[in-house]
Parts: C-alpha cells; sequence; structure tokens
DNA sequence: CCCTGAATTTGAACACGTTCAAGAGGGGCG
DNA sequence: CGCCCCTCTTGAACGTGTTCAAATTCAGGG
C-alpha cells in the first residue's frame, strides 16, 4: 500500500479519472496471467474481462509486457514488507539473509507457473524490463537497500570497502536464486528452499572468512575486478 | 566446415532432396539475422530472400526460434574448433580457462547486436531452447566437456570431488559471463574481456586455496550441496 | 510409360499484439 | 448557453508468427 511514483497522489479519492480504470485492467490482467499463464492471456480477452475495447487497456499500459512491469513492481513492494518483519527480529547476518530469500520466494509464489514469461522479458537487454536496464533502476535500488539492510542491520563485522559493495553482489545472488526458482520444477519448489538454505551458510562463513590473512589478496582482487567493471 | 549431426551424410552430393533448401533458408536467415536484427527480419522477408514459400521455411524449421537453436548448435561447434588450438598450447590452468571463455566470446561476436533475442528465448524455462532443458542437453553437455577438458589437461591439482564437480560449475560460470556479454555495451565489448582476464586469476587462485585447510569445511559444504540440487 | 506413395512446396487463412484516426465525455470560460 | 480543449474510449485495420489442406515433384515398381 506504498505510494506509486505516479504523479498523482493516492490521498483523496478523486484522482484523474481514468485510475480506476487502469486499476481495472491491471488487476484483471493480473487474474488471468494466474489463471490461463502469460502467453494465453490475449489483450483482448482482458479488454474483454475488464469491460473496456482493447485499445484502452493500451492507452494506460504501453505493451503486454509492461503489464508485466507493474507486477514487477508489486511483488518488489511486498517482498519489503515480508522481509521488514523478519529484519526487525533477527540480528545475525546469516539468518537475516536467509530472511530476506525466503521472502522473496514467498512473494512470487503464487506465480510460479507464469513466472516463465517474466524472466523471458527480463533477460532482453534491449527491454526496459530487464532488472539490469536504466529503466528498472528504482525497483532493482530497493531490492538492494534490502540486501544492505540485512547486512547493516546484522551484528556481522567486515571490511568497510566489502560492506560497500556485498550488498549489490547479495541481490545478483537473488537474481541467481530467482533464475533457479523459475526452473525448479519439484514440488512446491521445495529445492529452491533448500538452494537458499544450503547457501546462506556459505556466504555468511565466506564473509567471516574474508578477513583473513589468506584470503585477503582475493577479496582485494575481487573488489578491484568490481569496481573496474562498473566503469 | 565440421559435419553435422544430421543422419546424412555430406559425403556424396545426393542427401535427402531438401536438404539444400533447407541449408539455403538457415543461412538466409542467419544473414537477415545479422543484417537486421531479429525482430526486424520477419518469416516472409527470410522465405522470399531464399525464393521459397513461407510455410516451406515452417517445413524444416518448427518455429522462428528454432532457427536460433540452430545457430546456437552452430557456434557450439565453433566454439570446440576455436578452443582446441588454445588447448593444444597451453598446460597451465588459468591461461587455459582464460583461452576457453575467450574463444566463446570470439565466436559470439559477430553476433551480439541480435544476441539480445538470442538470450530472450534462452531465459524461458518451458522453451526447449534454455540451455537448462533437457533438449538442449547435447550442446550443453559439449559445452562442459570443453571446461573439463582445461581442467583435466591441465597441471592444476585439486581434491577428486571438487574435480569431478568443477567442469559444470564452470559452464555456470560462463553462461554469467555470455550473460554480461550480452548486456555489455562497451566498444568492442571491451568489459567482457576485461571481466574474463579479471576472474580468471580469482578462480584459478580460489581452486588451489580449496585444499587449505581453513577452506576445506566450506568446499565440501559447496559440493555437499550441488549434489542435493542435482536431486 | 504410367501409377503410387512419400517428400516437398504452396499461399491463403487464422490469432495475436499493436496502432491510430475518430469520437465521446465533461469541465472551465466568456 | 456555446465554445474549446483535454482526457479518455472505441474498434477497425495492420503486420507478424504460425497452420493447414491442397498441389506439386520425384523415385521406383509394374
Amino acid at each position: 500500500m506504498t505510494e506509486q511514483s505516479a504523479p498523482t497522489t493516492a490521498a483523496s479519492g478523486s484522482t484523474a479519472r481514468g485510475e480506476q480504470t487502469r486499476q481495472l485492467i491491471l488487476d484483471t490482467a493480473m487474474r488471468l496471467f494466474r489463471e490461463r499463464g502469460y502467453a494465453r492471456t490475449t489483450m483482448r480477452a482482458v479488454a474483454q474481462e475488464a469491460g473496456v475495447a482493447v485499445g484502452n487497456a493500451y492507452y494506460y499500459f504501453d505493451s503486454k509486457e509492461h503489464l508485466v512491469q507493474e507486477f514487477y513492481a508489486g511483488t518488489q513492494r511486498e517482498h519489503r514488507a515480508a522481509a521488514d518483519t523478519v529484519l526487525a527480529r533477527e540480528r545475525d547476518f546469516g539468518p537475516r539473509l536467509a530472511g530476506v530469500l525466503h521472502a522473496g520466494i514467498d512473494v512470487l509464489s503464487p506465480y510460479h507457473a507464469f513466472a516463465g514469461a517474466f524472466f523471458k522479458t527480463a533477460a532482453e537487454p534491449t527491454s526496459p524490463l530487464s532488472p539490469f536496464s536504466a529503466e528498472s533502476s528504482a525497483p532493482r535500488d530497493m531490492s538492494i537497500a534490502l540486501f544492505r539492510e540485512a547486512l547493516t542491520g546484522s551484528t556481522a563485522k567486515l571490511d568497510a570497502e566489502l560492506r560497500e559493495a556485498l550488498p549489490e553482489l547479495l541481490w545478483l545472488g537473488y537474481m541467481g536464486v530467482v533464475l533457479y526458482w523459475v526452473h525448479d520444477r519439484s514440488d512446491g519448489q521445495v529445492k529452491t528452499r533448500q538452494l537458499i538454505d544450503g547457501v546462506v551458510p556459505l556466504v555468511d562463513r565466506l564473509v567471516a572468512l574474508s578477513r583473513l590473512r589468506v584470503l585477503r589478496p582475493v577479496t582485494r582482487q575481487t573488489l578491484a575486478l568490481i569496481s573496474t567493471l562498473r566503469h
């Protein structure tokens, strides 16, 4: 229930004329995506079920894929909310990280069937929907902030430089987890849960080890490489 | 100019009747993909330029995306060939790995402009074109074999268990490099080269360090996790 | 030389995402 | 009230990937 970035505020009941129509179309589309999957949901069906003309849907959304972008933003907000309850409770880095990761998958769960299509659009670099694109920087930054919070709010001790760079790496790892989840055909996507529970202690231990003398050069080199690649 | 996997051999001039047509369509499509990009190449244009009816293209290829799969298989063969010259020369693990990775990007280079579309189809888990799908297991296994060769043909000393599991991890890392390359907008994709040159020494060092007492538990845990996730 | 069955080829037709010119509604202003 | 202008709505039309029943080609047997 947080604010949108749109120019209209949600404070009063009377926003721009078409706001209700927009929401109706979006809700209808999301329902059909869940019921029929992405590919088998036609824009004509969305329009018909919402009781508007097909062109009207295109007045509010640039394309069918942009409907998915709204989904992306929505789950992002839910992820934040779900993670916050865990972050308020835990202090250790491991459980905090696990909590954020599990919360992300929790939120995505109802959409597993059509999440493939979601990732399909996300993978195309020219698409504004790519999680790496400039257009997605807002939700991406919010997601990275979540991992930063998991780290800085914890009792973990680590190098200042690593502390700065790690959140983005954790987000990248999260993208990997989501990729695994999308391909995960196990019952209730149990394997993804196992992946999280197995990988978190490893990350936790490696972060602790990074201060060791033998691993210092590796840490340094890694951070240097990242800063090179970032321009 | 290596052999195809098709049942017909290329030795005599008389293969199945339509083999030439098939190749003509494929070559035309690849040329148009390079010239105009994937999205702006219509199947009608491919058919017209190849001098056949549009339905004929669908007789040989199940879909437009399946034309991309042929591209995938083709570059796989070229990758093998390009990597072999490096692997015949080098003995150290680092240079061997770097050679294989650079060879892969070398082969892909001419297609950078339309590689986005390639990755788009590759990301969808339900698609047979996904590098993780059962249908792509042949090229995937060939690619993994390439990394196994880079490792086993080297002088690197490492745990037997790790030696067994590492090639697949290296292939996974290679997928990551390709993903980075697809998004790489730097001139001539220099940054991808920097990524390879920066990451290879790190991997090399970590593999060496994996035998150290402090890192043994981490290695063990990692390998255990992988075997859990593989069923 | 014709006949038969399979391989190949054709192009009109279909469903879908998307566009766009045209209109409807409705509020502010003279 | 009349006029204007901006927001919103419409649905026919376009271009695309794909399908399919029909036509064509061809090798080999009779």
